[in-house]
Parts: C-alpha cells; sequence; structure tokens
RNA sequence: GUCCCGUUCGUCUAGAGGCCUAGGACACCAGCCUUUCACGUUGGCAGCACGGGUUCGAAUCCCGUACGGGACGCCA
C-alpha cells in the first residue's frame, strides 16, 4: 500500500514551527517511502477560521518547500460525507441521539469537577428513547465508547499506549446544528483520503482513542499512528500563537535561509549519529519517523544562526543575490548599476562571514552610495592625526597602482613593507576611511569593488577631516 | 482531580546491558591562525532527576518518588 501522509493545520493564525516540523516529518516519511504527502485545512471552526490565515499557511509551507503533493482538501467542503457517516452509525445503533443542552453539559462537567470526578458524559442517552416530548427538538448524536476492555494503540514514536475502555465516553460526533465535530471529521477524512500514517503533534495523542472508536465502528483500518513531542517556548510551555510562538514567516524576515530552518526543524527530536547539516535530499533518505524522541525540545534561536551562517557559506551569490537585494530594498536602499556590480564583486566574501541575509546586505552598505558612511565613535577614535597624514600618503602612493585586487594586496604589503609597519597598522585607519567601520571584507578587495575613483575620493576625504 | 507521555551538559542531541573515564553540536571561556570581522583550529567548563531493585555488569531493563508536559469541549 503506497504511504499517504498528511499535514492538517487548522487556519486560526500563522503556522508556527511546531506545526512546520510537523509538516517535514509528515513529507519526510511519506519520501523516504515514496509515498504521498497532503495538506487538509481543517477549517470547520468557522469562528475562527480565516481565509487569510489559510494563505499565510500555504506561504509558509511553500517558502519552507513543503508544498503538498495535490490540491489541499478544505475540511469545510466535506461536512455533508460527515453527517452521512454520522447518521450511518445512528442507524447501525453504534450511536444515539442524546438531547442534553450544551448549558446542561457545562453544568454537568462542572459539578462533576466540583466532586473531583472525572468529567465525562455519563451516557444519560446512551438506552433512552425519545419521548413525544422531544419531537422536533435538537439532538447532537453521540458514539457508543466499547464498555469494557481496552484500547491499545501501537503508536509508531511512543510505543505501545494503552487505555481502558472505562477512561472514555460516548463523544459527541454530530452537533446539533449538524456540522460535525473535529474527532469525527478527523476520522472521515484520514479514511476517505486512504492515509495510511497520521503524524501530529503528541497532544492529539489521548485523543486518538477516542479517533478510533470511530474507525472501530466503521469498520474501517486505522492508520499508524506517530505522535510527535511538542517544541516547547522559552516557558517550557506549549506553544501557542498567543505565547511567544514564532510564526516561520518571521524566520524568513529575519534573514534566514529555509534550507537552515527546515535543518534546524529537523534536528529537533530527531538525530542521525553526529550529522547536524543535513540537505533535505539527504534527510529524504536517512529519516525515519520511528527514531523520533519522546521528549519535548525547545528551539535554540543562537545555534539556529549557527546553522544559517553554514547554509549561507554552502549558497551560491547567484541564490543569495535576490535576498540580498529584498533586504536592501526593505532597508530603503535601491542600487543602481554600479552598486549592483559592487554588490556582485562583495557577495562571495560577504557570504563567508554572515550568519543572516541582512548581515550581508548590512556589510555591502558602505559600497551602495558615494562616499563612506559616518563612523561610529569607535572607529572614528582610529583617524588620529598621524593616521590621517599616512592616509593621505597612502592616497598618493595608491594613485598609480593598478585597480585589481590581487595587485592592491601587493601594494599595500610593499607599503607597509617600506614603512616598517605592520599591514595591520595600514589597514584598519583605511578600512574606516573606506567604510567607516573597523570591520569589512578583506581590505584589498574593499579597495578593489570601490574602484580607483571612489576609494582614493574616501581616503582623502578622511585625511582631510578636521579633528 | 482522572488518564496519557516524558526526564542525558544552559540548549539540541548520540547512546537499544559491557565499546561510556558518557560522544557530537550551539552557547560560554582561553589559545592559535590572521589584514579587521567572520571562518577554521586546539583546549577548557558542563550532564545520565532521585531512590530502590534485576544483573558478574545499567545512562540503557523493572518498580516507586519528584518534577515537567499533554489530554479530559456541541474548539481544532
Amino acid at each position: 500500500m503506497t504511504v499517504r501522509t498528511r499535514f492538517a493545520p487548522s487556519p486560526t493564525g500563522f503556522l508556527h514551527i511546531g506545526g512546520a516540523r510537523t509538516a517535514l516529518f509528515n513529507l519526510l516519511h511519506a519520501r523516504r517511502h515514496g509515498g504521498t504527502f497532503l495538506l487538509r485545512i481543517e477549517d470547520t471552526d468557522k469562528a475562527r477560521s480565516t481565509p487569510e490565515a489559510v494563505q499565510q499557511i500555504m506561504d509558509s509551507l511553500a517558502w519552507l518547500g513543503l508544498t503538498p503533493d495535490e490540491p489541499p482538501v478544505f475540511q469545510s467542503t466535506r461536512e455533508a460525507r460527515h453527517a452521512e457517516v454520522a447518521h450511518q452509525l445512528l442507524a447501525q445503533g453504534k450511536a444515539y441521539r442524546a438531547y442534553e443542552t450544551p448549558e446542561e453539559l457545562v453544568a454537568m462537567r462542572e459539578r462533576a469537577m466540583a466532586e473531583k470526578r472525572p468529567p465525562r458524559y455519563d451516557g444519560s442517552w446512551r438506552d433512552r428513547q425519545p419521548g413525544p416530548e422531544h419531537e422536533g427538538k435538537p439532538f447532537a448524536i453521540r458514539i457508543k465508547a466499547p464498555q469494557g476492555g481496552e484500547t491499545v494503540v501501537e503508536d509508531l514514536v511512543q510505543g505501545t499506549v494503552r487505555v481502558a475502555n472505562a477512561e472514555l465516553d460516548d463523544m459527541i460526533i454530530l452537533r446539533s446544528d449538524g456540522t460535525p465535530t473535529y474527532l469525527h471529521a478527523v476520522v472521515v477524512d484520514d479514511h476517505d483520503m486512504a492515509i495510511t500514517h497520521v503524524i501530529r503533534g503528541d497532544d492529539h495523542l489521548t485523543n486518538t482513542f477516542r479517533q478510533c472508536m470511530v474507525f472501530d465502528a466503521m469498520g474501517w483500518h486505522r492508520p499508524r499512528f506517530a505522535h510527535v513531542p511538542l517544541i516547547h517556548g522559552a516557558d517550557g510551555a506549549k506553544l501557542s500563537k498567543r505565547h511567544g510562538a514564532v510564526g516561520v514567516l518571521e524566520f524568513r524576515d529575519q534573514g534566514l535561509l529555509p534550507e537552515a530552518v527546515c535543518n534546524s526543524l529537523l534536528r529537533l527530536g530527531w538525530g542521525h549519529g553526529d550529522e547536524e547539516i543535513i540537505a533535505r535530499e539527504r534527510a529524504e533518505k536517512i529519516f525515519d519517523i520511528a527514531d523520533v524522541g519522546r521528549a519535548a525540545s525547545r528551539l535554540d534561536h543562537a545555534k539556529m544562526l549557527h546553522v544559517n551562517g553554514i547554509w549561507l557559506r554552502q549558497s551560491t551569490p547567484e541564490r543569495l543575490l535576490p535576498e540580498v537585494l529584498a533586504r536592501l530594498r526593505a532597508m530603503g536602499v535601491e542600487p543602481g548599476a554600479d552598486a549592483l556590480a559592487r554588490l556582485e564583486m562583495l557577495l562571495p566574501a560577504l557570504q563567508e562571514r554572515a550568519k543572516t541575509v541582512h548581515d550581508i546586505a548590512d556589510g555591502a552598505l558602505f559600497a551602495m552610495a558615494d562616499g563612506a558612511p559616518e563612523p561610529d565613535a569607535k572607529s572614528a577614535a582610529l583617524l588620529t592625526p598621524d593616521a590621517r597624514a599616512r592616509l593621505a600618503d597612502l592616497a598618493e602612493f595608491l594613485s598609480t597602482a593598478p585597480w585589481e585586487r590581487k595587485d592592491l594586496e601587493v601594494w599595500l604589503r610593499d607599503y607597509s613593507d617600506v614603512k616598517a609597519i605592520k599591514l595591520k597598522e595600514v589597514a584598519q585607519p583605511l578600512r574606516v576611511a573606506l567604510t567607516g567601520s573597523t570591520m569589512s571584507p578583506p581590505i584589498d578587495l574593499t579597495l578593489a569593488v570601490l574602484g580607483r575613483e571612489e576609494a582614493l575620493a574616501r581616503i582623502r576625504a578622511a585625511a582631510a577631516q578636521p579633528t
């Protein structure tokens, strides 16, 4: 049987890292077994679902490269089918009508809690026939929970999990307004979509037993389950959209690469020996859902930045250029033809040093317009009278140099030899003159990028600067 | 409250009874490299929650305790 997995978010907010990782695991598991990865939007909560959230989720998945193999299924379009199944169970005597109002049920729950009893439905209507007085009254359909024994789930991550059926109550599968409940809709959809492996957060683990009731009552094969531990927030609690959860797209906006984000997510709860940097292609070969651990984890932002730096270095200038340009524009910088040429020269050196795309853009700023940026106090302090005199001298010296990076390096070394000083003593003030900063790509490159005219102008400007 | 799940350096993890004097990565500290920064590199700091058992031998198996998380909805 072909493996089919699905990611089934509810569109009530942005996609956060927990959901993204679940989607990743689903895709990887499908790929590993030559199967299909699907997306189902669980939008049956009309009050909280929004089209914006749907779009956001799709954008997030697309950015991460987790696009489903088939068009997404919208759960809301399948309500007739959900109701059909519920009524079928009713007709078969595997479910029954219950006439309590939601208010009465809330009261029952509160009473149970107050008396320190488990807040379970007592099954009042399980064997009760509605009388004439119930004619036309709204009712919910509840499924009959198995009465004795236990329900066992062989979970691919959690192992064998069992629960006494006495813990289960007769849950509602169809509301009094005719709409399905989540626990019911999920089962019907997973069955109809021929899902073979349900990979989801372990907050659904205990729900699984209730879902099994529907699978079993319908005589359907249960899919394999794999309940992945949650990613916790900094406070150690379940990630929620309200409490510090980070949206996937925020990572993009922070200048991270999707490859790096996926790589980081992959390493949460799962490892393969000492491998840290794992590309998608490799992950599809070695990922095994059974290797996922059972403990919750947290995302370490510092480590993700480090991983991003590695991906940045492994990336190509061609790949990065559009990203950097986008960032530059976001900063209000629109590089012209000259600036673009400089950027392209700079890119290989910049990506070598950066942790994020933002770092690259920042590092290129000095070359995006004529004139050196205003130096900060620390850098300006390097421009002592002596240093400025040296810069003036250096400007003369370099004015006849061939303006190629290799030559410039040789000329600078010669200069420091002749003056019997360290290259560093020449390079640092020069760096400040050229970039307004003590940090830049190699000084020969920096000179070369700016071109003879602009470089010499900056050096002379710094040399002429009053104290 | 009831049920379910978990607990290896600060964080992510390796570890399926002897290979563990517990390995790697990030972060941190010190050194090296160096044209600044970054990279790289060398070394350091730091962990099997606790208590019982099983065994010749336990991070690994069993039981309990503590702590943490999750679920108990006519939400998903």
